[in-house]
DNA sequence: AAGTTTATCAACCGCACCGTC
DNA sequence: TGACGGTGCGGTTGATAAACT
């Protein structure tokens, strides 16, 4: 039998790689190569553990499950509040959300979202994935209001910052120059109306706190 | 106790981006 | 500069545990 998928962009049809749970064999194995190699070229990784799983699998075992540091379970009150908040500020960019939760997974965000919370805030909706866009204070600032592909600029723009306050890289000159040319808007914020939050601190709350009272202030206005 | 429905979460899929050649 | 491979992301699916009838 063995007819799973017959599409052929899907790489698993011809390799046959297998699928499904992982074993503790598999996961023992994966942690052993990542140990030794790193977690990076996951296509090398999954070729040197030595089992039939693809790349792209190792990297989301090894990301939701095998990282050091992972929190499972028991998300605070504290941890959902935070999530609210940034679900508000950032619609369903789970990998951002998740990136100001240390030790929870974008996977764990977005399931804890999807069964708990998109319930709490819309107790008459059916159950399920949230909307992909239009629900987010990013995506209904004015400035990007017409452009999804905006939004990713946008989005990215402040990954990029966040990367330079770390300490060492960029001029902001390089991020307008380089990667894109194309948005029409000011990334930069320098004109009003447009909370930013890039400089913040990924740990500290209280920027969080800020944008909603700008929040608050937006919608009086 | 058995059958059915609902909730949860790990894993998969497809797409888009980015870097390299 | 375009093709290609690797990577990351968000949506969806499917297995199974829990709750309900």
């Amino acid at each position: 039998m063995e007819t799973i998928n017959n599409k052929e962009t899907n790489p698993r049809v011809s390799k046959e790689f297998s699928k499904g749970a992982w074993t503790a064999e598999e996961d023992r194995k994966l942690a052993e190569v990542i140990a030794v190699h790193g977690p990076k070229r996951w296509k090398t990784v999954a070729a040197k553990a030595g089992f039939n799983r693809c790349g792209k699998s190792c990297r989301l075992r090894w990301l939701n499950y095998l990282r050091p540091n992972i929190k499972r379970g028991n998300i605070t009150d504290q941890e959902e509040d935070l999530i609210l908040r940034l679900h508000k500020l950032l619609g369903n960019r789970w990998s951002l959300i998740a990136g100001r939760l240390p030790g929870r997974t974008d996977n764990e965000i977005k399931n804890y979202w999807n069964s708990h919370l998109s319930k709490k805030i819309n107790p008459k909706q059916k159950p399920g994935p949230a909307p992909r866009k239009g629900t987010s204070i990013v995506e209904k600032a004015p400035q990007l209001a017409d452009s999804n592909k905006a939004n990713m600029y946008h989005i990215q723009a402040i990954k990029d910052r966040s990367t330079a306050t770390d300490g060492t890289t960029t001029s902001e000159g390089e991020h307008s120059s380089s990667k894109q040319s194309t948005p029409s808007f000011d990334i930069n914020g320098a004109d009003d109306d447009f909370f930013d939050f890039s400089n913040e601190s990924p740990l500290n709350l209280e920027w969080v706190s800020r944008f909603l009272e700008f929040d608050s202030r937006h919608h009086q206005s």
